[in-house]
DNA sequence: TAGATTGTTAATCGATTAACAATC
DNA sequence: TAGATTGTTAATCGATTAACAATC
């Protein structure tokens, strides 16, 4: 059904909008539970349900929905699945996201196994890299010669890719990217990227996350004696 | 040092303090930018600099400082090498981060592939597995059985781990974790999983941060036309 | 009807930014 | 001294929560 974007559009743009990456973050969460109430045989939903079970408070439950036209009944609470419905279109879930991995590192090959077959929305469907040794361009999901990307990238019409090359490759790697049309990026490169509106990148870094948790464990105490 | 705690306890308490994980990300940023400036030859350093080089409000860098009592001096700029210093206390990065793998599929070896060796204080010392095939109890970093893990953890008083096992095997993993005494978990299953005061949980998960990007690219305008 | 739950407004909370006095 | 930059206060901004009228 088309008639997702409409109130997509008008929700994003409208005065009270939150941030979109956390918002997105919730419902995606939402969804999660939602799957697994329907699984008990669930047929509607509260947001005092969503509340307990994500420890959200139940005025933000509320408040994510309607922000994005997902009414529920005064009394009866929100009807399940159409609810899913509508997440799953939201979240592009219901359409396969293809995804490119550049880099096949010891992460992206790691990634290329996890995601090359299709799950649950998500599909990788090349990788690149620029050694000759490594690559497999008969491979059920083929790995080709880095320099044949831009053009993968505008026959296939790729939206989004997963950056897994070496730190120093990164930033170079990045403008290709971006100039062959790629909209979003997933950097696991350490290389601190910014995006721009038309090509956005989500930094995941996982030093910096172990880091953080370092500091967490060390500095926030926990048993108040 | 010592010296540092104090600072880093008085900090984290006081009244203005805003959310550590925030925060503490953007110290590892200033860091990573002070780097890059030491090679360059810069000794001092202006909250301005970092400013421009990060996109963050040059009031926010140094109020951020201020908050880990980091002084600068009212004309001269910070001194850049004791704010590294610092810095490098703070994030736990002088001292080395012994962490463990708990899952050896895919990401959790490319993990210790990378991890392994010890690489700017972060080091995996040792991975577990519940499939006898993959153990490799002699090998430089060993794979030892999850029967093992326990005792392995109060042995060598593992504070953090690394989660990578099939979805439905986390929630018990992570039971064991905080009951052996681990203190902060990456968790890179989709599972959601919540943490306690006791047991910080950082949850990384891969689908998730693609379906953001594919909702921030499908639904944020980009040219307005 | 009485009770329950939504949708939304107003209040709160917290983080970011602007501005400026202090001072090198 | 004049100019520049910090440290900090006050203003702003945005997101979360509480509360409640609407209504099933």
């Amino acid at each position: 059904m088309d008639t997702a974007k409409p109130f997509v559009y008008a929700a994003v743009h409208s005065a009270t909008m939150q941030s979109p990456q956390d918002i997105v973050e919730r419902l995606s969460r939402y969804r999660n539970v939602l799957l697994r109430l329907r699984s008990l045989g669930f047929a509607r939903v509260f947001s005092d349900n969503l509340s307990d079970a994500l420890g959200i408070s139940a005025s933000q439950v509320r408040r994510d929905l309607a922000a994005f036209n997902m009414r529920g009944a005064k009394r009866g609470g929100y009807p399940l699945a159409t609810l899913l419905e509508q997440l799953d279109l939201l979240l592009g879930v219901s359409t396969t996201l293809n995804v490119i991995i550049v880099g096949c590192g010891n992460i992206g090959t790691a990634l290329l196994t996890t995601y090359g077959k299709r799950r649950e929305g998500v599909c990788v469907v090349a990788a690149f890299d620029i050694r000759a040794e490594v690559l497999a361009p008969d491979a059920e999901v083929p790995i080709l010669d880095v320099r044949d990307m831009d053009t993968y990238i505008t026959r296939e019409k790729i939206e989004v890719a997963i950056l897994t090359v070496p730190e120093q490759a990164a930033p170079r790697l990045m403008d290709r990217l971006a100039a062959a049309g790629i909209r979003g990026v997933l950097n696991f490169t350490p290389a601190q990227i910014r995006g721009t509106p038309d090509c956005i990148v989500q930094n995941l870094n996982i030093r910096l996350e172990i880091e953080k948790l370092f500091y967490l464990v060390h500095f926030t105490r926990h048993n108040p004696l």
